[in-house]
DNA sequence: GCTGTCTGCCC
DNA sequence: ATTCTGC
DNA sequence: GCAGAATGGGCAGACAGC
């Protein structure tokens, strides 16, 4: 058992060389790995992971000009001056604990039913293409884990004791900078006596004499945290479920980053040396996934489902716990809160990581005639068996929240930190060598530092490449930190994390931020991004902004992919960035967004398509066998054009102007807006211009129109309702209705709900100043949609300045309704709040009538009659102010 | 088989 | 998507 | 500046319920 656990992160990591060196042997690794920069030739094949050339996946499928004016379009009547002040009173801070939502996804690896390691992804995954994938990935590596568990299991049996937990439970553990002794205090669920066998040999703390400093290495310093003794479960056993959920509760109770990460990181020290099978699990569980991305698989519940187990559970009316929600907005506290209310029989098993994992990936794969009973049961089953906090989380789970100030990023760095700090390299003599203790005594703090930093970015830059938690696993496992990357990495195949783009407020703040690099402006396509992989068996994948696998939905641009090669035989593989838009083949013309997102999106059939799509391309990741993330763009560009040619209508590059002239862009701008797009993409060139996953960092700027002060849509609204706020918003309105003003039936009709621009203390105020204005039942002139019902209504008083991208017509909101679509009304897209307007009466509020020439002075093109002359509808509507 | 509700995913 | 906030 | 957590409209798809 031992040697098997010695064989997580089997490979050197830090710590086996020479820690005291000067030199950061994580950098120095990182330099030297062979994958990076522009080589012919791809990276060495690595040992269990697929590589281009042996193809990780397989085939995944079967394969109105116009525009509106670029001019700024206010509503605004503007009577009054803008005098008004900051409509922001400053009352205390509202909100306190979060809560929210529902989702949760797993990986291929945990298996269903059996624990045996069987791959679940086959029957989950909809795709060939991760089946196979997790096939070759499914070597050697797999192999030795499999044994290694069945090993541990036959050898441990015990099981948890229940007082083990109530034990962790008592004895919170201490902050990161918590004295050793103190904290070797904590956790420990066994006596001294009883961990002789696994525990580490651990030295003394030494007096510290090292520098201070605010970071990570100072956290962890002087806490000296023994992953085998302080773990609370014995080396082979499932981590139990309490262990997570006690580290989520220190979590939940900080707000410092740090400390955060150095919580989360030494329970993953912990399962790493105890139960190394269970990480995947335990990072699943933090990042709330069942699988990767791409493997398409979501839990399917939503609050509805969950509040009906809550229910079930606990012997609880759903108008109560509806009540209750809307006040303390967190079901995962009352699901707590409401534990005990049903006496059972038996004490249920103590829960461990694996059952409420394998539960939720369960949950997932629940489908068919009643599915959701069967879901809603394995909720219950949980909820019944969950103990103290552990009902919060696993509700928060369940709703693929979990709300505690972690999230993908700081699990990355506290996995980097852990995978860092414990290496389980155990000895003959059982001890588990824990390399901060091993190191410590020759790495100064910066030098620490450094080394959890190198750490961080490896990881971090590694899942970008391949999001793929449970084959990054392996790896660390079988190679370590230091190389991972050479085994890890972008391949066509598994999607990228795409690179992300930093909203400007205009042309100045991106010569601010540029200064004097040279750079270019794209159009920013209003569509939906397209990452296409070109893998080297010659099947297409296309992948979506948030890594979902759609290339079912686009069985047309998988046909005229091949065309739109230069030279399809010289060219193996490849993955490009691209936006797909809708497309008017008749027109020419690209079409809104509104329309792209009515096509079908599952397993389409080409004759059936209606509507046709454009792929704009704009950057190239990959090329026959290279990555090319840490090209310039200037150079990704450029094998993008030699590689690739546009057809009218079926592929194109964005439309490109390299300048460094305000004038000159200010109107490629306006063309843009003009042509169609949301505004302009602008990228360095040559200067930091490497392609950047994720939100890493936003090193791409956009200039949106609704940006651009006094070139969105601003429209005054009246409050008529208001939503009870969840989670950090408990105890003030989480979001609020809308309203315009129809003179001619004066009745107020609903236009958006709002739940943005807000700071603090803008909803503490608007929660104090409209109370006065509560009506126990909307007003009779007032229209909006029944499922839009808030939980409070309100007379018309208040008068609130919205911005909004664009307008459209809403199947559901009231405003404008019979003016512009015979029956529907208009909606606004990207509502925020800008400020109250204290100038204004509920009858002064932007107008039917303005918001209905608002629609048609951006949507000629739209497919909903222009309106009369165009002469007309531009000044006039200033005029309805008067009434 | 039709309709309504819920959910996830686009933006 | 947009926006705000603590670190 | 990062990371996280509030919140928006609106669509297709999956199910529940009739």
């Amino acid at each position: 058992m031992q040697r098997s656990i010695a064989s997580f992160f089997g490979a050197p990591t830090p710590m086996d060389v020479a820690p005291a060196s000067s030199t950061s042997p994580l950098a120095a690794a990182a330099d030297a790995s062979p994958s990076r920069g522009l080589r012919n030739a791809p990276a060495p094949p690595s040992p269990g992971l697929p590589h281009d050339s042996t193809p990780a996946a397989k085939a995944g499928p079967s394969a109105g000009p116009a525009s509106p004016s670029p001019r700024k379009r206010k509503a605004d009547t503007d009577l009054a001056p803008d005098t008004d002040a900051d409509a922001d009173a400053d009352v205390g801070a509202p909100g306190r604990h979060p809560s929210k939502k529902r989702k949760v996804l797993s990986d291929s690896e945990s298996d269903d039913e059996a624990d045996n390691g069987q791959d679940a992804l086959a029957k989950g995954g909809s795709e060939g293409s991760i089946k196979d994938a997790v096939a070759l990935v499914t070597t050697t590596a797999d192999i030795t884990m499999l044994a290694a568990k069945a090993e541990i299991k036959t050898e441990i049996k015990t099981e948890i004791k229940t007082e083990i937990k109530t034990e962790i439970k008592a004895a919170p553990s201490s902050a990161a900078s918590a004295s050793p002794s103190t904290s070797q205090a904590t956790n420990v669920a066994f006596t001294r006596e009883q961990l002789t066998v696994f525990s580490a040999d651990r030295p003394a703390p030494e007096g510290d004499d090292e520098p201070v400093a605010t970071n990570m290495a100072e956290a962890y310093k002087g806490a000296t945290y023994d992953p085998i003794a302080d773990a609370g479960w014995k080396a082979g056993e499932p981590v139990p479920y309490l262990a997570l959920a006690a580290t989520f509760e220190k979590i939940e109770a900080t707000t410092k980053r740090i400390e955060i990460i150095a919580h989360l990181c030494r329970l993953l020290r912990s399962v790493i040396a105890l139960t190394p099978d269970d990480l995947l699990e335990v990072v699943y569980l933090c990042t709330n996934q069942v699988a990767p991305s791409f493997a398409g698989i979501e839990l399917g519940i939503g609050d509805t489902v969950i509040m009906k187990a809550i229910c079930e559970a606990t012997g609880r009316t759903l108008k109560w716990l509806k009540a209750e929600y809307a006040e303390t907005g967190d079901l995962g506290e009352i699901a707590e809160d409401s534990r005990g209310m049903q006496q059972t029989m038996f004490k249920p098993k103590p829960l461990t990581v694996r059952k409420v994992f394998k539960t939720l990936k369960g949950i997932a794969l629940e489908k068919g005639q009643s599915s959701m009973n069967r879901k809603k049961d394995r909720i219950k089953s949980l909820l019944v068996a969950g103990e103290g906090s552990e009902a919060r989380y696993l509700v928060r789970s369940c709703q693929g929240k979990l709300r505690i100030g972690l999230a993908e990023a700081s699990v990355l760095a506290a996995l980097a930190h852990a995978a860092f700090f414990t290496r389980p390299a155990i000895g003959d003599d059982g001890q588990v060598l824990d390399a901060y203790t091993q190191i410590k005594p020759k790495l100064k703090l910066p030098q620490l530092q450094a080394e959890l930093d190198e750490a961080v970015r490896i990881v971090k830059e590694v899942y970008c490449e391949l999001p793929w938690m449970k084959v990054i696993l392996e790896s660390l496992r079988t190679t370590g930190l230091r190389t991972l990357h050479d085994h890890c990495y972008l391949r066509p195949g598994i999607p990228i994390r795409p690179m992300l783009a930093f909203p400007t407020k205009g042309i100045s703040e991106v010569f601010e931020r540029f200064g004097g690099s040279a750079f270019t402006c794209e159009y920013k396509y209003d569509g939906e991004r397209a990452q296409v992989h070109l893998k080297s068996d010659g099947s297409i994948a296309i992948y979506s902004r948030s890594s979902e696998d759609n290339t079912s939905k686009y069985p047309d641009l998988i046909a005229m992919l091949p065309s739109a090669l230069q030279d399809p035989k010289a060219t193996t593989s490849y993955v490009i960035d691209c936006e797909a838009v809708a497309y008017d083949r008749v027109t020419q013309s690209i079409l809104p967004f509104q329309v792209l997102s009515t096509r079908k999106r599952k397993d389409v059939d080409v004759a059936d398509i209606q509507v046709q799509v454009c792929l704009y391309a704009f950057d190239l990741l990959y090329l026959n066998g290279r990555p090319l993330l840490k090209e310039s763009f200037a150079t990704r560009r450029s094998l993008l054009y030699s590689t690739f040619k546009a057809t009218e209508g079926h592929f194109m590059f964005a439309h490109a102007k390299d300048s460094s002239d305000v004038e000159e862009i200010q109107t490629f701008l306006e063309e843009a807006v003009k042509g169609n797009c949301e505004g302009l993409m602008v990228k360095t060139l040559d200067e930091n211009a490497t392609y950047e996953p994720s939100k890493r960092s936003h090193k791409w700027l956009k200039v949106k129109k609704d940006y651009l002060d006094g070139m969105g849509d601003t429209l005054d609204l009246v409050v008529i309702g208001a939503y009870t706020g969840k989670g950090k918003r408990t105890g003030v309105y989480g979001g609020f209705i809308l309203a315009c003003y129809d003179p001619d039936s004066e009745r107020f009709q609903s236009i958006c709900k709002i739940g943005t621009g807000f700071s603090d203390a803008d909803l503490a105020a608007a929660h104090s100043s409209l109370a006065a204005h509560i009506i126990p039942a909307p007003r009779s002139y007032y229209a909006y949609p029944d499922h839009l019902t808030p939980d409070v209504w309100f007379e018309p008083a208040q008068v609130w300045e919205v911005l909004a991208a664009d307008l459209s017509i809403s199947p559901a909101h009231k405003a404008a309704a019979g003016l512009v679509d015979p029956e529907k009304g208009i909606s606004l897209r990207f509502p925020r709040f800008v400020r109250l307007r204290e100038d204004k009466t509920p009858e002064n509020a932007t107008s039917s009538h303005q918001v209905a020439d608002l629609y048609r002075a951006q949507d000629i093109n739209h497919g909903y009659e222009a309106p009369a002359a165009a002469g007309d509808d531009g000044d006039d509507f200033f005029d309805d102010e008067l009434l």
